[in-house]
DNA sequence: AGCCTTTGACCCGGA
DNA sequence: GTCCGGGTCAAAGGC
C-alpha cells in the first residue's frame, strides 16, 4: 500500500531528532516547504528550547544530494547537555550579559564580496527581517479565547482575521536582542569560515554569515 | 502523557 | 490590484 519508491528519510525508528551533528540540540520541524528549482522540499526547523529563537533550514539539491542547512540566530542557553547526573544544583540561572550599548546605525547597504553566482542566488533570497525574544517573561495577550468544542478531525476552519487589518504596511517588528561574542557560536565544534557579513537594520550587529569548511559541505550559517 | 512529524492553510513581501 | 514564492501556524496523527 505504501509508496515502494523512496521518499522522505523515514527510517523505521531511528531518525529522531537525535543527530550529535546538530551540535546536540533539539529540533523540532515546524514546516516543510517545496521549492520551485529542487523535488526535494525544505524543511524548516526550530531549536526546541522556550525562549530559543534559532531556526535552521535544511534543503536538498539535486546537485548531488547536497543538504543545504542554514542556521539562523544564536542559541541563548547553555550549551547543550543530556547526560548529567546531578550535581547538587537544582536551578540554574542562566546569566544574560546586558549589552548597555544600543547604537543603531543603519547606511551602508549591500556588502562588497565577490560572491559566486551560486552563492548570490541564495544571498539574494535571504532579507533582514529578524523576529526573536531573549528573555521576555510575562508577555502573553490573549486576546479573543474562543473554543471550539467541535473542533475535531482535520476541519478546514478559517480563522477570521479579526481586529480590522485592511491595509496597514507597518512592519513591527519583535524584539531583537541577540548579542553573543561570536567566539561562542563558532566554538560549537565545527570549522566555519567567514564568507559575509551584511549590515542589517534595527540591530547594532551586522550579520554574519558562515560556511562550512568541509569537503562537499555546504552547510552554512546565519547570524 | 509528552514529545515529535506531517501537512494544508494562512501570511507577507515583492514583482 | 493579482500572482507567486518563501516562511510560519496549528490540527491531527504517530511514536
Ligand atoms: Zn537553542
Amino acid at each position: 500500500a505504501q509508496s515502494s519508491g523512496m521518499d522522505q528519510r523515514s527510517q523505521p525508528s531511528s531518525m529522531i531528532v537525535d543527530k550529535p551533528a546538530d551540535n546536540g540540540y533539539n529540533w523540532r520541524k515546524y514546516g516543510q516547504k517545496q521549492v520551485k528549482g529542487s523535488e526535494f522540499p525544505r524543511s524548516y526547523y526550530k531549536c526546541t528550547h522556550l525562549n530559543c529563537p534559532v531556526r535552521k533550514k535544511v534543503e536538498r539539491s539535486l546537485d548531488g544530494q547536497v543538504t543545504e542547512i542554514i542556521y539562523k540566530g544564536q542559541h541563548n542557553h547553555p550549551p547543550p547537555q543530556k547526560r548529567s547526573k546531578d550535581s547538587g544544583n537544582p536551578i540554574g540561572n542562566l546569566g544574560c550579559q546586558g549589552n548597555s550599548e544600543l547604537n543603531m546605525n543603519s547606511a551602508n547597504e549591500g556588502m562588497t564580496y565577490s560572491l559566486s553566482r551560486r552563492d548570490q542566488e541564495s544571498s539574494q533570497a535571504m532579507a533582514e527581517h529578524l523576529s526573536s525574544d531573549e528573555e521576555e517573561v510575562g508577555n502573553d495577550e490573549s486576546r479573543e479565547s474562543e473554543d471550539e468544542p467541535d473542533a475535531k478531525r482535520r476541519n478546514t476552519e478559517l480563522r477570521i482575521p479579526e481586529q480590522a487589518a485592511s491595509h496597514r504596511t507597518v512592519t513591527e517588528p519583535k524584539i531583537i536582542v541577540q548579542t553573543t561574542s561570536e567566539v561562542d557560536l563558532l566554538d560549537d565544534g565545527y570549522r566555519w569560515r567567514k564568507y559575509g557579513q551584511k549590515v542589517v537594520k534595527g540591530n547594532p550587529y551586522p550579520r554574519s554569515y558562515y560556511k562550512c569548511t568541509h569537503p562537499g559541505c555546504n552547510v552554512r550559517k546565519h547570524i
